[in-house]
DNA sequence: GTATCAAATGCAAATGGTTTGCATTTGAGT
DNA sequence: ACTCAAATGCAAACCATTTGCATTTGATAC
């Protein structure tokens, strides 16, 4: 929990342990979560968590940087995740609902050219493909 | 009107009032509509029209692939557009939350790449670019 | 350590986009 | 015109998320 504990003070955060609780699962957790995903983590060990505890602090994280949440079509939760992960793309499958994370990143040149073409400043960006995991193919 | 019924009869759906003005309005929108957006376009000059025909007449022609939803992130509401509009993608201001669409699309090459290298099959694909519009940048 | 105060929390209720159940109406083929 | 599945209106249900409010708890000052 050290770790932890120092990146909320870095956020200038107040240390609660709804906070540490939900950096560890996500920490701990390979692939997204949502905001229900880590209550019903954290529900068993942590007495009189409340959800609303659960989005305020994602709310928070979110904020500060620490995490970081996505959407994606069709599905209508908020899916959340460390923020230092690095960018990642996803590939989502139609079936099973598999989600694949891809590193690799086309878009910088990309960004660039749009950018100048539309006087548009470019912060972030989600690039998502949709399809059929090798499993779903059959 | 000739045009949109003629796309319901080759889809085999019913040829209704609602899902006319709902192709209609969408055909003479410039960028997306949410249900809420047609509903209150449509309310005015239909009597009786139901905010849920709206949703079943949208989700029924999303089926049928005469138009397309996307869900932008931090925007909750799905937005609609005609299918037939070309494949776009989006510039969105952070600040006013305009959307820019744009027509270029580097992600080809990319998805090919990605496709065989994890065994997917891509079929279709999100990209969104964050950030600042030109008015927003003061 | 103790006092202090803003920030965080629990709980219940509200929100808002979307969906659903059901009775009624309507489009399309006969 | 007749028939029946599909479409619709209306109200109520859903469900992820947000909010109001009273209470508790960190962080800082003493």
């Amino acid at each position: 929990m050290k770790t932890y504990k120092r990146w909320l003070q870095n956020a200038n955060l107040k240390v609660t342990p709804a906070r540490l609780n939900i950096l560890y699962t996500l920490d701990h957790a390979n692939g997204f979560l949502t905001a229900e995903d880590i209550y019903n983590e954290l529900k068993p060990t942590i007495e009189h968590l409340s959800l609303s505890t659960i989005y305020r602090s994602l709310e928070q994280l979110e904020k500060v940087h620490l995490i970081e949440s996505v959407s994606l079509e069709n599905k209508k939760e908020a899916q959340y995740e460390l923020a230092h992960s690095k960018h990642a793309h996803h590939l989502i499958c139609l079936t099973c609902g598999k989600v694949i994370h891809i590193h690799d990143c086309p878009i910088h040149d990309f960004a660039k050219a749009v950018s100048s073409q539309h006087h548009f400043k470019v912060t972030s960006h989600t690039l998502d493909l949709y399809g059929y995991c090798e499993a779903c193919q059959t």
